[in-house]
RNA sequence: GGACGGAUGGCCGAGUGGCUUAAGGCGCUGGUUUGCUAAACCAGUGUACUCGCAAGGGUACCGAGGGUUCGAAUCCCUCUCCGUCCGCCA
């Protein structure tokens, strides 16, 4: 969420600056400035009149003392007709905050000037490589017939058990998802200087507003029917929950100083909505997946920094899996509403012949901050300011392991496993059929 | 699921309708005194909104939301969270 009262008091420049996301409508932000002027009138009347109410009512103890009935009688009118007065005002104050917030909350976030411009994928800019493409002296394949011709992907009984979109993992491919986590948490944790944390994987609608899941995408998230009262969601990520750890608070001079960085590990479940016969085969776009996910709460001022490194601990994690990958800087038509700058990295698959997704790196600025009001003082009698937050997949797990099986698959259909992953996995260097 | 008890500033804690502009203490910051340190003393010490060029005002906030009242931290209702016990349970 942008201020108000930045776009109020800057109009023309956050319409250039937002229009450079394709598809902004800016007629939503002459509605804003408008607002936000009603509401200053409306507030100044309500204070006046509070202002006007207290002093009244400081007389009123001495009046009651010594005054006459009738006089009593006045004042006691007097100050109804003020409460009433103000009961009013107020109401307006809350409508047209009310609205004011729903549209903000609607706003996206401004792209950073380094962002590139472009309608869609296709004008991603490509930052570098890492690794070459394996070549194969056979015919790659893909993931799906790997793992099923292993005998341990099972997309039938996945169906049967919760319909498409699922998938059942069996032997050295089950094992790989939980070496997979801890192979990452621990690279995180002992060599980048991350906090592991475990969180809940339900959370409220407070949360998911905090991280800007809500209310604009909605239509993406679970919602848990537990019973009317209740407010739960499956997370999508763990974005959502760490972040939120830091909800409505401000961090003082006497917290461990920033940079806070926190790596969770945690299910992510996404309805997909949008995506109906879009990456139907396979392991890529599932209602449930695994994934390691960096957290970071920074300084204003070293948040690019921050997202460097941040990119950096990703990289390392696709460096030490022995995959060949790229990272892309998003153009202003592919980086998330959210965001002000995003990194994506994209692990190569031969079995599909392209690059895929693997990591999504983000700088929100105080974008979700300002959401989930969370602030930090520089000095004890300091004014509280927002902080940046930031993110990353550290990584997906469930796309790890389509990596893995299509670029280290040997031509009996085994899987060759990176070194790193061996103590993980028992010391098993290679994953063999077991049919 | 049942019963009872709680929630007040950074922390502890007082507060049963107007003397609260939230006492007092701790902590913290600045100052005075002072070989150093400590102590003592003095002053300050939250958040949000709002008016103002500024200095500096004003308004709101005692878990949340409603209600009663001229007036609510205080009385009433609903909810949330925490604690203790009982039941059930991995």
């Amino acid at each position: 969420m942008l201020d108000f009262r930045d776009v109020g008091a800057d109009l023309e420049g956050y319409r250039a600056k937002l229009s450079r996301r394709p598809g902004f409508d800016d007629a939503v932000l002459d509605a804003v400035t408008a607002l936000w002027t009603r509401r200053s009138d409306a507030i100044g009347r309500t204070q006046r009149l509070q202002e006007e109410k207290n002093t009244q009512g400081k007389a009123m103890k001495v009046l009651f003392q010594k005054g006459t009935d009738e006089e009593k009688a006045q004042a006691r009118v007097a100050q109804r007709e003020l409460s009433q007065a103000i009961k009013d005002a107020d109401a307006e104050v809350l409508a047209v905050e009310g609205e004011l917030v729903s549209l903000m909350l609607e706003i996206p976030n401004v792209p950073h000037p380094s962002v590139p411009e472009g309608d869609g994928e296709d004008d991603n800019k490509e930052v570098r490589q890492w690794g070459t493409k394996p070549s194969f002296t056979f015919t790659p394949k893909d993931h799906v017939t790997l793992g099923e011709g292993l005998g341990m992907l099972d997309f039938e009984r996945a169906a049967k058990l919760a319909g498409a979109r699922f998938v059942v993992e069996y032997d050295d491919l089950a094992r790989m998802e939980r070496a997979l986590a801890a192979f990452m948490l621990d690279t995180h944790v002992r060599e980048h200087g991350y906090r592991e944390v475990a969180v809940p994987y339900l959370v409220n609608s407070t949360a998911l507003t905090g991280t800007g899941q809500l209310p604009k995408f909605e239509e993406d998230q679970f919602r848990v029917p537990f019973s009317e009262a209740t407010d739960y969601w499956l997370v999508p990520t763990a974005e959502v929950p760490v972040t939120n750890l830091y909800h409505d608070q401000i961090l003082g001079p006497e917290d461990p100083s920033l940079p806070h960085a926190y790596c969770a590990h945690t299910p992510c479940f996404r309805k997909e909505a949008g995506s109906a016969g879009r990456d139907t085969r396979g392991l890529i776009r599932l209602h449930q997946f695994n994934k390691v996910e960096l957290v970071r709460f920074e300084h204003p001022d070293r948040s690019y920094q921050a997202l460097d490194e941040l990119v950096d601990h990703a990289e390392n994690i696709l460096k030490k899996l022995e995959l060949h990958y790229r990272v892309m800087l998003l153009c202003t038509g592919d980086i998330s509403s959210n965001a002000a700058k995003c990194y994506d990295l994209e692990v190569w698959l031969p079995g599909q012949n392209r690059y895929r997704e693997i990591s999504s790196c983000s700088n929100f600025e105080a974008f979700q901050a300002r959401r989930a009001k969370i602030r930090f003082k520089e000095e004890k009698k300091g004014k509280p300011r927002l902080l940046h937050t930031l993110n990353g997949s550290g990584l997906a797990i469930g796309r790890t392991l389509v990596a893995l099986l299509e670029q280290h698959q040997l031509a009996d259909g085994s899987i060759r496993i990176p070194k790193v992953l061996r103590p993980y996995m028992g010391g098993t260097e290679v994953v063999n059929s077991r049919l």
